[in-house]
DNA sequence: CGATTCATGTAACGGGTTACATGATTCG
DNA sequence: CGAATCATGTAACCCGTTACATGAATCG
């Protein structure tokens, strides 16, 4: 849904044909949603099929044709019904990469330690850039205001998780393995 | 790789059958990944092929079989391999639930408002609800901490954004529509 | 006694990605 | 002159979900 909700958004704005949208996307949302090529093309030609776009080919000498699309005014009813949907709507994201802080007792300490410190200045690396980037078109400075925000939480997380194990306060938490002593559910 | 992770690091601890994984999952650690059970099944599957894995069906009478799943030291090798990757690496989580944020001049101002607050109410709700299941078993509980921290960020986040609506302070930010006047891209 | 739980699984679908193809043009 | 850019697209794949099937046991 938030996919379309981009792409006729950006259509509403000016007519614009898939690669430069696929390009506009690339650089300047890419921080917030990715979408390649192949799925752009495929959801422009699904939102044409339906007539929430239309297109006209134009080629300049011998370069390639381009597909120039503008939406509909069935299309600007569609955006909107999405945009309310999504906009009155909350469906929390996944945060995949917390699940192996579950199994750290798998590892030696320092080893953890270390391995965290790796994911930190990943993580610092990909705020600064954001922060770089951070004066979008429009209301795309908005996003990146937010994913800047998501990306802060996630590194005073991090930052406090290394430091309790770094000063073995994690003792407290500390998840007894034991091996398989503990059988807790019951077969 | 984190549902492998997961399965794994669960398998870890005690000997499981597939049935109750996956129950196990969706009480406990369904708020930072879901799982689905022909997921779960299939992964088992596929680890048991490679051998991370390996199973005993055992029945009692007449009830339904059960393939009680134990990890053998190939998978604890290769769970240590995904955990290492995992620990030491970071992607962002993609925020689609902001995107919309981006085209709210489509609609009326008051109306964008109620909107927000709907999905303000949600977000409260999913947010409680984590809460109250705040005692999670060893170092679940680190998951949940982790995601009540996201969920609290979102939420001041959107506490600002409705504020900013609401007072009009927004014109700063205000994104000059002006119906396709705007032709920033070259085309 | 009908509905839910237990326990496994398959089939079909959805939606995204990677890899590949094409053919002119422009850059280094 | 070879490599990258412009512009479109297809095919194969990956991985997850929904929907459906089975059959005994247990709950209300």
């Amino acid at each position: 849904m938030e996919r379309k909700i981009l792409l006729l958004g950006l259509l509403r704005q000016f007519d614009m044909y898939g690669y430069k949208l696929n390009e506009f996307i690339d650089t300047h949302i890419e921080t917030s949603i990715q979408l390649k090529k192949p799925t752009t093309y495929r959801i422009l030609h699904k939102m044409a099929e339906e007539g929430w776009i239309e297109f006209k080919e134009v080629q300049e000498g011998n370069r390639p044709f381009k597909r120039i699309y503008s939406i509909t005014s069935q299309g600007e009813l569609e955006f909107q019904k999405l945009l309310r949907k999504s906009l009155s709507n909350y469906e929390p994201s996944e945060y995949r990469s917390a699940i192996s802080l579950a199994f750290v007792d798998a590892l030696p300490l320092d080893e953890v330690v270390s391995l965290l410190e790796k994911r930190r200045e990943l993580l610092k690396k990909i705020l600064q850039t954001t922060q770089k980037n951070a004066e979008g078109h429009g209301h795309f400075n908005l996003l990146i205001d937010h994913r800047i925000r998501h990306l802060s939480t996630e590194l005073e997380w991090l930052n406090e998780i290394i430091d309790h194990f770094k000063s073995g306060k994690m003792a407290e938490i500390k998840f007894k393995v034991n091996n398989k002593k503990i059988k807790e559910f019951k077969q």
